[in-house]
DNA sequence: CAGTTATATAAGAGATTGGTTATATAACCG
DNA sequence: CGGTTATATAACCAATCTCTTATATAACTG
């Protein structure tokens, strides 16, 4: 899954994730976005763009507008690739005998 | 959080993925996570680094091997956050208004 | 002890990232 | 039309990433 790189890379920049948590408050347009930050519009627009490009928001044009809101699309993929990891590690939290053998030794 | 960062930083590697995925079936060490890769064992050793830092991965000393498992921890903290966009993907979902009043301007 | 195996670390090269300033485009307002 | 507002793009720079090769460490093996 090639999308999945450009999510989880989009997601990790603590700027990114600032814009998505305002927009999951609701639409916003760029000069919204970009007011909290310490940051120039020409840096907020390239972050935008890596946002809609990883399928993690979506936007429309109103006017000189255009409004940003959140995707479900790589939410999605994002979900269903950690389903994978959380299967494991939900087993693993239940067999008691790992957890003991790995007790043991230390003591 | 400050180790989000780390995270999904982490996961935005393929190779790193593809070794989590691996570690989905079961403890591991470094060669036998290198050998599918065309990439030296140096290049291995970093990725597993990156992923032990983030808090995904975690290793024993077994004599000269230093088997990896998944580590539950990174996986919570980003599933934790993902909650908050998946609340509000989920709510747009379902408020059909918004999806008909997007239908309509395009006709 | 000497050789091999498993892994880590260091140094360096090339690509990518995340910011900047300057400028372009395009819609709105009088 | 002319000025302002909203946003995008280009060119550039410093920092970071991901490999590489070469080398170090540390534990097994005979």
């Amino acid at each position: 899954m090639a999308n999945l790189d450009a999510a989880f890379s989009a997601l990790a920049d603590p700027t990114r994730r600032a814009i998505l948590a305002r927009l999951a408050l609701g639409e916003a347009t760029v000069m919204e976005l970009a007011e909290p930050f310490e940051m120039t519009q020409p840096a907020i627009s390239r972050h935008l763009k890596v946002l809609e490009g990883a399928g993690l928001i979506l936007r429309r044009v109103q006017g000189t507008k255009r409004p940003c809101r959140l995707a479900p699309a790589a939410v999605a993929e994002i979900d269903q690739w950690l389903a994978m990891l959380r299967q494991t590690l939900a087993a693993n939290y239940n067999r008691l005998d790992d957890v003991l053998a790995e007790m043991k030794p230390q003591e």
